[in-house]
RNA sequence: GCGCCCGUAGCUCAGCGGACAGAGCGCUGCCCUGCGGAGGCAGAAGCCAGAGGUUCAAAUCCUCUCGGGCGCACCA
């Protein structure tokens, strides 16, 4: 890595003043007469050395050993520039060519184990818009952390218990009834959605008549395969698929949550009022306590959210990653209390919130609302603008910030969707090397010394700075920082391929731009791959 | 009322302690007989919500104010 290089030049220039371990800071420059890299390290040793940074500056140029720059000089208030020789840029190339899928390869992970779950709608209804970014959120994150050297398992938590299955399973008898032209009306707890009165032809199709006779548990049952049958299709459109699903049911069969409840009622943490059976949230700083057991016996969410978790940590994960909506940030700090209450270590649950997408049409807000059934569907979005599209929205902005999605200026402009100006990027790479003979053309070993323009010493240090981009992807686990750095890279690529052209009059000129074509094309593919949006040959 | 996130170009958003603030879309004008124009180049467009503070250095950190979103269920 270019950054390390200068790193270790600093820290020798350092040592020589007997400076150690100071926290150095190279940065990029974005200015070329600023050079390749910069450091700020003048200004932080300002103090300490009781000098201005100028003269700090002034004093550690003289220690640095200039023959493996092409120059180095002090610049404004005390920054150090750095400007690389070709040769130290050219590096580069060769080892991205060399490597391959192995260029820039990061072992964060060091092969521990780590859940992600994602998605975890309920059974209750196909996967909306909303549930998209939650979707496309988690897997990145997943694959980032597969990329960095976690073992990763992806987990679904199949809410199939509880209050909503009722409603559900109620609905669908109404929609049935309905169908055998009984006057019976769907009440406004129920789900109201279209989809259900499919569910209940196909029982109709299949069971007859005599289904009437049947509770609604029957009707549950059905109506819960299908919609998890129909999740599934739509998130296999964008790639998606888990390794476990763990289904909230069965920690009702096997009675965890009854242990669970048992011990935090031991351990002084549960105790019963007004019929129900109360957690005491207020001690870890909460509002108010909070209901675990209703008055009616069923309990609510967070007792098997309770019980899931401790299943998690049992499974001796090293970290457990949930990805949550903004709606449940107050109760998440409960089930982490409450697992630290039964004993495990709370602390390796991190909950990964995301912001809401807001959804307008023309201008217009869209609601979003399963059980009111006013809502966009997952794979419709998907149909109108393609799962790449899709999955690129969802992960390009930050998962903090919150993200308004026109659905009508998307369909308009799907083409104009910054996904494709990467793709291109990539089949344009895909292009010239079928022009030229493929890989079989590029020799790790060729002459590069031909590549001196700025444009083409840009794109190099941009391919060097994938694994930094990687990195900071990881640390944060933000992927939209990766999606920035594609991009950028996407860019410095047009702009050399419409300045240059890799076969010319010069075979040693075309060589070497062959060879830079096809470093770039390691570094895309391997960003693509991670980002989960296809790299095409051809478009 | 309390908690969490956000207020940056006309719109959607990056930047989150460093040197004159960026991208995409939209707008104006250029660039295809040669590796794919789903592209490139140039331009217009910003008191980085406001006010204090910390720092050699603040869009970035702290405090307050004003806007917007999401929560604060015996729904999940």
């Amino acid at each position: 890595m270019l950054k390390e290089f200068v790193r270790a030049e600093i820290e020798v220039a350092l040592s020589k003043i007997e400076i150690h371990n100071h926290a150095i800071d190279i940065s990029a420059t974005d200015k070329p007469e600023f050079g390749d890299y910069a450091t700020n390290v003048a200004f932080t040793l300002s103090k300490p050395l009781k000098k201005s940074p100028r003269e700090v500056a002034e004093q550690l140029l003289e220690q640095i050993d200039i023959e493996k720059f092409n120059k180095v000089e002090v610049a404004g208030p005390g920054f150090l520039n750095f400007h690389l020789k070709d040769d130290t840029i050219h590096g580069v190339i060769r080892d991205a060519i060399e490597k391959g899928d192995q260029f820039g390869q990061l072992n964060l992970g060091e092969g521990k184990r780590v859940q992600v779950e994602y998605v975890s709608a309920n059974p209750t209804g196909p996967l909306t818009v909303g549930h998209g970014r939650n979707a496309v959120v988690g897997d990145t994150v997943a694959n980032i952390l597969d990329a960095v050297g976690w073992d990763v398992t992806r987990e679904y938590y199949f809410n199939d218990a509880g209050k909503q299955m009722r409603m559900l399973g109620e609905s669908v008898q109404v929609r049935f009834q309905q169908l055998l032209g009984q006057s019976v009306e769907i009440s406004e707890d129920h789900y109201q959605g279209e989809y259900l009165v499919d569910i209940a032809q196909s029982i109709l199709d299949e069971h007859g008549k005599t289904a009437s006779e049947k509770g609604w548990e029957f009707f549950k049952d059905i109506a819960k395969d299908a919609i998890l049958k129909d999740i599934r299709h739509s998130l296999g459109l964008l790639g998606i698929e888990f390794d476990v699903y763990t289904n909230e049911a069965s920690f009702f069969d096997n009675n965890a949550i009854w242990d669970c409840l048992e011990k935090l009622k031991e351990k002084g943490y549960a105790y019963e009022k007004d019929d129900a059976v109360w957690y005491k949230a207020t001690e870890f700083g909460a509002e108010k306590d909070r209901v675990l057991v209703r008055s009616t016996g069923e309990p609510t969410y967070r007792l098997p959210d309770i019980a899931y978790h401790v299943d998690k940590l049992e499974r001796d994960f090293d970290w457990i990653i949930d990805i949550l909506g903004a709606d449940h940030i107050v109760q998440t700090p409960d089930i982490i209390s409450a697992v630290k209450v039964l004993g495990y270590d709370g602390d390796k649950i991190y909950p990964l919130f995301y912001q809401f997408v807001t959804l307008t049409s023309g201008g217009e807000a869209v609601k979003m609302s399963t059980r009111k059934a006013n809502f966009v569907t997952l794979e419709e979005l998907i149909n109108d603008v393609s799962a790449d599209a899709v999955r690129y929205f969802m992960i390009s902005r930050s998962t903090d910030a919150q993200m308004e999605f026109d659905l009508e200026l998307a369909k308009k402009q799907s083409k104009d969707n910054p996904v494709f100006y990467i793709q291109y990027a990539h089949t344009r790479i895909a292009s010239i090397l079928r022009e030229h003979q493929g890989d079989s053309a590029v020799d790790p070993a060729v002459d590069l010394s031909p590549l001196t323009e700025p444009e083409i010493q840009e794109l190099i240090k941009k391919l060097d700075a994938y694994t930094d981009a990687l990195k900071e992807t990881a640390e944060h686990l933000s992927p939209h920082i990766l999606v920035n750095y594609a991009h950028q890279l996407a860019g410095l690529f047009h702009t050399f391929y419409e300045r240059y052209k890799v076969l010319t009059d010069d075979e040693t000129t075309s060589k070497a731009r062959l060879a830079l074509v096809k470093a770039t094309q390691v570094v895309l593919r391997k960003a693509l791959t991670i980002l989960g949006v296809s790299a095409p040959e051809r478009m």
